[in-house]
Formats: C-alpha cells, structure tokens, sequence
RNA sequence: GCCUCCUUAGCUUAGUGGUAAAGCAGCGGUUUCGUAAACCGCGGACGCUAGUCCGAUUCUAGCAGGAGGCUCCA
C-alpha cells in the first residue's frame, strides 16, 4: 500500500494552514516520507514549537473543507517566475528546474497555488481527514548546513481514523523498548554528567551481556583461523597522514600531545595498526591469509547534537578483523566472513528486518576516494560477486563506501524505525599499496595482497542497543545478566533456598538469591519486571522433595521440578540459545 | 555545530515570586507470607553560574546535560 499521493497531499495541506496562521512566512519542501510527510518553512523571525501543533491542526481541518480537488496546471518560466516571486525557495527550485529542461507544474487546491510535480488525492477533503501533527525540527535548507536553518513540521496521514490510531499507538509502544529507558530500568548502562557524554559506563549487569556477545562472536569466528592481537589506543599522527585517514577525518579526530612534542591522536579506527601488524616481516603465500581479530575501542569525536544513548557514541568498542589475503583469496574470504554474519544474526532472529547495503563510490566525487577508477571497478566488481554468491538481495549505496574500499553493510533498525549499519565486510585494494605490503608469491615475485576489513557486532554498543530493543529488554536465557532468582516463601526456607543457589552456581547459572522481607508476590513482581527467565520458589513442598517450583518468564503457571532437572534444562537453554 | 523543546530525591511525577508534595527504591523495625506491590517509621531534591527583585526552585541570560530533527529533493 503506497499513501505516498494522500501524505504529500496533506504536506500542502500543512503549508496552506501554516502560511494563514503566519503571514510572510513561506513554504520550501513538503515529501511524503515513510509513514508521514513533513514541510519545511522559513519562519522569518517567527519561533513555532510543538504548543502550536494543535492550532495548526485546527487550522488545517478548517481549510480542507474547502478543498474539493487539486487542479493541475504547466507553465512556462516567465510564468512562474511571477506567481512565485513572493518565495525565494520555490524561485531557486523552478530555475533549476527549468535549466534541466523539466516541465514547471503547479497545483492549485482551494484557491493555494503551489509548484509541485507529484501527483494528489482526487477528494481531499474526503480522503485526508485522518491527520496528526507530531513534531517540529530546524533542518537546513537541502540539508546543507551552508544554508539557512528551516523549520520542519512532521506529521502523519492515513486513509482511516483506526489506521491513524494504530499507527500511533505503535509509536507510543515503540518508545517502551528504547535501550535509554530499558537500560536504566535494567541496569545495564549509565551516563554520569562529570565523565561526559557519549560515553557510556556498563554496569556488572550490561558488562555481563557485552562479554557473552564477545565469547559468541569469538567461538564463530575461530574456526575460520583468526589469531587474536592487540594494540595500542594512541598512535603518532603520522600513522594517519600516511593511511589517509588524517585529511578524512582530522577533526573528528582526539588528539593528545606528548610533552616532548610528539603528537599522538586516540585512534578512530584499527586498520593502520594491523597494517603494521602484518608489515613487521615478510609473508609467504603458504602463510596466507593471515587474520588478526581484536575487540578494541576506537574514538571519534562527533557533533554533539548527534550522540544517541548507545547508538552513537564519542568511544565506541569494535569487534574489528583485518584479514590479509591473495587476490584469489579474497571472495572467498569475504563469503567466509559472511558465514560468520549469518550465523551470528540468526541466533538473535535478525535475518528479518536487516537490509544489506552495498556502499559503492560516487564516481562524481573520486577525489575522495584512495586509488583509481580501475582498482575500484576490480574491488566493486569483487564484492558484487561475494553479495551473488551469498545469495543476498542488497541495495546499492551510492557514495556510501568507504574511502578505500566497497562494503557490504548490513543494516538494523531501531524502535524509532531510524536504520543503523552494524556488519560490514570491506574488500581493501588500495591500502596494501599505500603502505607498500607485500607477499612472495609461488613463482618467488613480490604481490600486493588484498586486506579485507569486517566487524560482525560492528559495535558493541550500537549492536547491544538495537538488541535491547530487539528483544524489549526480555533477553535470552545465555544473555540474561541474571537467569535465575530464588525466592524462599518465608525466612525459614532460607537455607535450602542457600543450597539451591549454590548448585546453580556451581553449573555456572548465573543465579541470585532474593530473601528479601518482601511478601512472596512482591518479590515475584520485581523478577518479572526485571525480566529474569526463570523464577524459583521454595518452600515447604520443595524442601521435602528437594525440588523448585519454576516458573518461566511470561508464564503465569509454575512447573514444580527436582532441581537437578532444571539446571539440566536451564543448561540445554542456554547452549541453544533460548 | 545548528533549530525547537526539556532539566524538581536513585527512579517516576506534583507544585510555588516568600526555599517544596507524593509513590516506588534505600535504611530501621513489625510481619513469616505459595507466584505482579504487607504494615509502621526515618533520612534524601529544585542541573550550574550570573542578572532582575526586599526575596528566585519559579522570571531573564549564559553554561552543562538530555530529547527530536538537520535532502526519503517542487
């Protein structure tokens, strides 16, 4: 179903009110976008903040009486030269327009004439009742922060008054799942205001989930033959003048000065160092690939306007991989680490919902890029070939690459519907040249070899946020911070509900006993709002029958169990990842 | 960085130009309980810095922190 006609349509419908309620003011832009539409306008000194909302709403209900149907007209440049010559953005757009030889169509409904090519709603004041108005933002004029700062007013548009109601009862649920409020709620992660922001300290609870993700990771990756390395956080910022991250990313660059004078910045990525890694003697072909896997943390300095919870952050912790490999290697290798991908992702259920990019260069802007045309065609052509082997569907990602390599990125969505990458596998063909690596082939001559970069979590905070809210804080068993909690029903079963404890512990359940003063029921509440798997209770029965009443999380009923079998069963889930 | 909005106790919230209310959590008791909140009591906060004012948590400004947004092009 495409409302894109009904939610542009009502984008004019906002422009028409806003522009009555404010005279002088005038409208740029209004697309449908996913879910909604929004409408830019220049405000002059005019400061209009979500309290208006609801007059404009008002505004708009009272103009679309009046709006029987869209009427379409084309004019020439001289023509619209004219009727727009009140707005400088719509006059900025239409000699464009004209200049790339499009026809210039306006529309016309109730008496407000605007420039647009889309096409509309036959019976606007039929089909476009069931509106909401949810947000202002500033967003610079073609986004271009060159530019003048606009208004924007987002809203939303459906067919029916349930759709539109649905529509915003999911947004409200959404918000229930953020990471930022789970993770309070939870425990799993705080911000203090003296360490600064965009970096996230992990409680015992959050760091427990980070170390599991870690072990997984690892266990899929180690059969492929990756040798864990470790490295430095700083680096001189000669390593980056010579990689070519230095013009890149200068600024986004923390930099520290020695006092002898040498400059050192935190490092905003891994590869120069394994590039070094590799370089520190020669490489037989018989020796190839060589990979060098490391969880380690990289630093970047971003606007601060755009730091998010976990999800973007000042040091953010890579599960990083560069393996060095002979060109015939290098498809392969990349579909080897897709594997790894792959099966890392199925086990939390994100084969659905996670589109796969693949980030190519923009040929306009090729000074932006390391290496020339051909050695991009080669590597862009590589990693077309890896995506058809894999079987994937992926959509291409024009400008999106990275400076010296193609990506294939695969790509999450938060509970606000906003898409961030996490995977990504580069196929490198540009650095081994910038810093001269080389191995000795069969036939005894010198190769370049080829350097695949790739990170399974991506990062471990990104990737731990989208979790979160991928499971709305109710994890897995294997990732839950605490599995099982032990409730004796009174203070005499204390000492059994002790011994129970142990033997979860003693099979490396991660257990805590709850002996609270708390009535029975209080203390079963806060388990399941703690979203802990399994609750034991134990009382009379249990003690007699060296037993545990369990029950699961989400289940109301209570399976009584000798405890033996439940660690049994706690373990099976556990190793299946349940 | 820029635009708009927000900041009251550990958390969620109430309220005021005359220094503030509550629930949960915490602590001390009482209670000894069978699957989503037992009872009594006790401590604890107006983000920071200026300004206006007799007086500021309340108004203004700056700073800090937070939220949403900053091409899905007429």
């Amino acid at each position: 179903m495409n409302y894109d006609n009904l939610r542009h349509s009502c984008a004019h419908l906002l422009a028409k009110a806003v522009l009555d309620l404010w005279p002088g003011s005038h409208n740029a832009i209004g697309p449908a976008i996913e879910n909604g539409f929004y409408q830019d306008f220049d405000m002059g000194d005019v400061k209009i903040s979500e309290a208006d909302l609801p007059k404009i709403e008002k505004k708009m209900k009272d103009i679309l009486k009046g709006w029987t149907h869209f009427e379409y007209k084309e004019v020439n440049l001289q023509e619209a030269r004219k009727l727009f010559a009140h707005n400088p953005y719509k006059i900025e757009l239409l000699e464009e327009f004209a200049e790339g030889g499009k026809k210039l169509l306006t529309n016309n409904p109730g008496g407000f004439l605007d420039l647009c090519k889309m096409t509309h709603v036959e019976n606007p004041n039929k089909e476009m009742q069931h509106f909401k108005l949810l947000s202002t933002a500033g967003a610079y004029w073609r986004g271009s922060e060159k530019n003048k700062m606009l208004t924007r007013i987002y809203g939303t548009c459906w067919p029916t008054q349930k759709e539109l109601d649905d529509y915003l009862t999911m947004l409200e649920e959404s918000k229930k799942r953020d990471h930022r409020k789970l993770g309070k709620e939870l425990d799993l992660f705080t911000f203090s205001d003296l360490v600064g922001p965009g970096l996230p300290l992990f409680t015992p609870k959050g760091t427990i989930i980070r170390r599991e993700l870690e072990n997984f990771v690892q266990s899929l990756q180690e059969p492929f033959g990756y040798q864990r390395v470790m490295i430095p956080h700083l680096a001189k910022t000669e390593l980056y003048k010579k990689s070519g991250h230095w013009s890149k990313y200068k600024e986004n660059m923390f930099q520290v000065t020695s006092d002898e004078g040498v400059k050192f910045a935190m490092k905003p990525m891994n590869c120069p160092h394994h590039i070094e890694l590799f370089a520190r003697k020669q490489h037989s072909y018989r020796d190839m690939p060589q990979r060098y896997s490391e969880v380690t943390s990289v630093y970047r300095q971003e606007k601060t306007g755009e730091l998010i919870g976990l999800t973007r952050v000042y040091m953010l912790t890579q599960d990083d991989a560069h393996n060095f490999c002979t060109e015939e290697q290098a498809v392969q290798e990349s579909l080897n680490v897709y594997h790894i991908i792959k099966d890392f992702y199925a086990a939390f259920n994100f084969s659905v919902g996670m589109k796969v990019r693949l980030s190519l260069r923009d040929p306009q802007h090729s000074e932006k890029y390391l290496g020339d045309n051909a050695t991009w065609k080669k590597s862009e052509d590589m990693m077309r070939e890896v995506a058809k082997k894999a079987g994937l569907k992926v959509y291409e990602g024009i400008g999106e690459a990275a400076f010296y390599a193609p990506k294939l990125d695969f790509m999450a969505y938060d509970s606000l519907g906003r898409e961030w990458q996490l995977a990504t596998i580069q196929l490198d063909l540009n650095f081994a040249d910038r810093f001269d690596l080389k191995y000795t082939d069969k036939d005894g001559k010198e190769k370049r070899p080829v350097i695949i970069h790739r990170a399974i979590l991506g990062s471990v905070e990104r990737f731990m946020s989208i979790l979160i809210e991928h499971y709305a804080g109710a994890f897995p068993t294997w990732l839950a911070p605490v599995q099982a909690v032990v409730l004796p029903i009174s203070d005499k079963f204390a000492p059994y509900a002790l011994s129970v404890l142990e033997s979860l512990k003693e099979a490396c359940i991660r257990a805590e006993l709850n002996d609270k003063n708390e009535p029975l029921n209080a203390r079963v509440r806060d388990a399941e709002m703690q979203k802990i798997p399994y609750i034991l209770v134990v009382g009379d029965k249990e003690v007699r029958e060296k037993s545990v009443a369990v029950r699961k999380r989400g289940q109301k009923e209570s399976q009584t169990q000798k405890v033996e079998e439940f660690i049994s069963q706690a373990l099976a889930d556990i190793i299946a990842k349940v």
